[in-house]
DNA sequence: CTTGAAAAATGGAGGGT
DNA sequence: ACCCTCCATTTTTCAAG
């Protein structure tokens, strides 16, 4: 069975991933159409791209700034302690908050990195002190502000 | 006419800009059903949040670690100069390489920061000594490597 | 917003290279 | 193993009320 274990995509797989990666609303005929196939083995590959996990779901791509989500900010994060309890209290915590829409968990002098959205400035202030400050596990916080966003690709460039 | 300028949204619009944020794939009329409305209500409504610009484009979200690109490294960037110029010269330059997802101009001690992928360290290694060394506007670099993904919703959280 | 109907896409069967 | 054409079913799309 195809793309079970490591196996490789051809050249085909790559472009449906490429431009669905940038247009997922492309009718499948279309999509046929740009990689010279007929509508049925692309719907075909599509399936056992989607069942594989090459592709991990559809979703539509808001505007954060017209949802008055004006503000992105960078949070630097460092623990109080290294231990691995803290470290996933720490994740369950912060889970929970609906203005960070990414954490990660980083090399260098912080520990995590998480990217914040938040109405304004007032808003992330009150995300500050009342959120994560009730976050026992955090020890300090490092803030960097975006000031424009100039390039968001959304995905991976194949 | 409804969107024009900075007009509210109603509550099941949001509920809609919700689900698709998570889910686009969902069938018109399985929306309709969990707003509670016929599925012509609803097709009107996503047209309009498409034409308004509230949904910016619907895409695939790839696997990036099943296609190969398993690391993940925020790089911050200072740049020689700070006139315009330069600036817009350095934007210009990094929206070429396919490695840089996302760039943002930032507050604090660095100018821009990138979150690249790159296959291994091999290839970052490549990308920062050619590519972003043949970048003639930047200054420094520093580069913070993610160890773990614990979460990464794609979207805002309305 | 509802009804209702035309247009289109989805997803399978069966056959060919 | 992969692709094709054909066709039934479902969904999308868009009138008119």
């Amino acid at each position: 069975m195809k793309y079970s274990s490591n196996e490789l995509l051809d050249d085909i797989d790559i472009q449906l991933l490429k431009h669905l990666g940038q247009d997922s609303n492309i009718a499948t005929k279309d999509l046929a159409a740009k990689v010279n196939l007929s509508p049925s083995p692309v719907f075909e590959r599509l399936k056992r791209l989607e069942a594989s996990g090459f592709i991990k779901k559809y979703i539509a791509v808001l505007d954060a700034e017209k949802l008055s989500y004006g503000l992105m900010i960078f949070c630097n994060i460092k623990l109080k302690q290294h231990d691995k309890a803290i470290g996933s209290d720490f994740v369950k915590d912060v889970m929970q908050l609906k203005e960070v829409v990414e954490c990660y968990n980083i090399s260098g002098d912080y520990d995590f990195l998480l990217k914040v959205y938040a109405r304004d400035m007032k808003h992330y202030q009150d995300f500050v002190f009342n959120k994560l400050g009730s976050v026992k596990s955090i020890g300090s916080t490092h803030s960097t502000f975006v000031m424009c966003e100039n390039k968001n690709t959304h995905n991976i460039n194949l």
